[in-house]
RNA sequence: CGGGGCGUGGCGCAGCCUGGUAGCGCAUCUGCUUUGGGAGCAGAGGGUCGUGUGUUCGAAUCACACCGCCCCGACCA
């Protein structure tokens, strides 16, 4: 993509209104712009990063046997009455009236439309396991949204839903989520950890939410250090196989956000050197919770023994919008983004230092050509803009790579690479950075 | 929802107290010079001062109401 045909709106001040790191750079690089309170516009590069965190999602979702599909934004406020969660769940659910007095609902999450879906085509207990999911927007009208995308109104959200027969394949399921969880933050680049969670009146062990550690993180957080380098299953892990082990592994060390922490128990458990006390961005959450929404909403199966049974149900969110924000939390410095390679906008970027010089435009041109049919996706900067204009533009949107074309390297035959992560900087040939990018 | 604050060219702000021709920096456009870490000079364009009502000869400025947004706290992917 050649810069000065797209459409990145950078901002040399920080807008007034941003408190928290994320936010500004959000906002500074062009990533997204304000609507009204909680509410964004995804402009061209935030909407790239949100589509790789997408699909890193949905990879890991589809490897661990769940099944996508789409279910809408607007509900029947009927479903909710059935759950018993219309009253409940109080203002924070946008209602909204249509032309023939029907109230509808912007879905604030789906377990009751799942629920409903689930119940008119599933009777057997031989199509389970079953889990669905879909990646879709969310609106919850928060009463004070803040910190950008980070606690908007609306917000992209992956939700599945877990369909099992008892409790102990609930838990299998559960386990499954678990451990796609871990896979996915793993490839964005992210350190999460699972730390145990209310589960509110199901009681049990089985919720867990997923925070990445960040200081500017809205929950405090303790955890044993340990839990920090814990490896992630690999890809080649059986999700058809027993994954409790990798569960009970990371549940016997104490992790523990500050509404569920037990300081007694903390020092008890962990020797004070492994002891850390931290904030911590919530990005997901996993959660069983039994027949809750099954037998008001007359979801049942029936068994082997020829009875029917409500069906044992779970539900497991990302917060995909909020894990833009997350990532530039984890990962910044003072110049700007630095973007984990799995997630960035584009691989690199490609500075031309003199566009209008002859030999400087061609030599970007044939890079640009090269590295794109690489299959690299090339941020091109051709514009007039001057060489150091250019450098705090690309270490602002923080591309992992730059590949800077000037006269005065090219008199050598050299251009520079530069790591935006370490800021190492190499000279190379155009060759030798098309083989380097090109493997 | 309690407490506080702010709405003035795209962005950041001054002007308001004490009413009298709407200003500054950045950005934008044109020209020239420049070109390896957010250039210089010269010129130009762009604003219903959030909305409404009122007070006044006259309102960005005073009063009232409304709308929007932000911050702190209690709650949430």
């Amino acid at each position: 993509m050649r810069l000065s045909r797209y459409f990145v709106p950078l901002l040399k001040e920080t807008p007034s209104e941003a408190q928290i790191v994320s936010h500004r750079l959000m906002l500074r690089a062009g990533l997204i712009r304000q609507e009204a309170a909680g509410i964004y516009a995804w402009l061209p590069l935030g909407f790239r990063v949100l589509r790789k965190i997408e699909q890193i999602v949905r990879e890991e979702m589809n490897r661990a046997g769940a099944v996508e599909i789409l279910m809408p934004t607007l509900q029947q406020s009927d479903l909710w009455r059935e759950s018993g969660r219309y009253d409940a769940y109080g203002p924070e659910m946008l209602r909204i009236t249509d032309r023939h007095e029907r109230e509808l609902v912007y879905g604030p999450t789906n377990e009751e439309m799942v629920t409903e879906i689930f119940r008119a085509y599933v009777k057997s207990y031989k199509s389970l396991p079953l889990n669905l999911y879909h990646i879709q927007w969310k609106f919850r009208d928060e009463v004070r949204p803040r910190f950008g995308v980070m606690r908007g109104r609306e917000f992209l959200m992956k939700d599945a839903y877990s369909f099992d027969l008892d409790q102990a394949t609930a838990r299998r399921s559960y386990n499954r989520m678990y451990v796609a969880y871990l896979r996915a933050f793993d490839r964005m680049g992210l350190v999460t950890i699972p730390m145990r969670a209310d589960t509110g009146p199901i009681g049990g062990d089985l919720s867990h939410e997923f925070h990445v550690l960040a200081d500017t993180g809205e929950s405090q957080v303790y955890l044993d250090r340990n839990l920090i380098d814990m490896p992630v299953p690999p890809e080649t892990i059986d999700f058809g196989g027993d994954l409790d082990p990798i569960v009970q592994q990371r549940s016997a060390l104490y992790a523990a956000t500050s509404d569920v922490h037990d300081q007694a128990r903390f020092e008890a458990e962990v020797p004070e050197e492994r002891r850390m006390s931290t904030r911590g961005i919530e990005v997901g959450q996993v959660f069983y919770f039994g027949a809750k929404y099954s037998t008001p909403m007359k979801a049942t199966v029936t068994g082997p023994d020829g009875k029917d049974v409500p069906v044992e149900m779970g539900s497991y969110g990302i917060g995909v919008s909020r894990l833009v924000a997350a990532i530039i939390e984890a990962s910044h410095d003072d110049a700007g983004i630095i973007w984990p390679e799995p997630v960035a906008p584009f691989d690199l970027g490609l500075v031309n230092l003199k566009a209008g010089d002859a030999k400087t435009d061609a030599a970007c041109g044939d890079l640009y050509a090269s590295l794109t049919r690489a299959g690299k996706d090339v941020l091109y900067d051709d514009t007039a803009e001057r060489p150091g204009a250019k450098f705090a533009g690309m270490d602002l949107i923080g591309l992992p790579w730059q590949v800077v074309v000037g006269p005065r390297g090219l008199e050598k035959g050299l251009v520079e690479v530069k790591n935006r992560k370490t800021g190492a900087k190499e000279e190379l040939s155009a060759d030798e950075v098309v083989n380097r990018f090109a493997k």
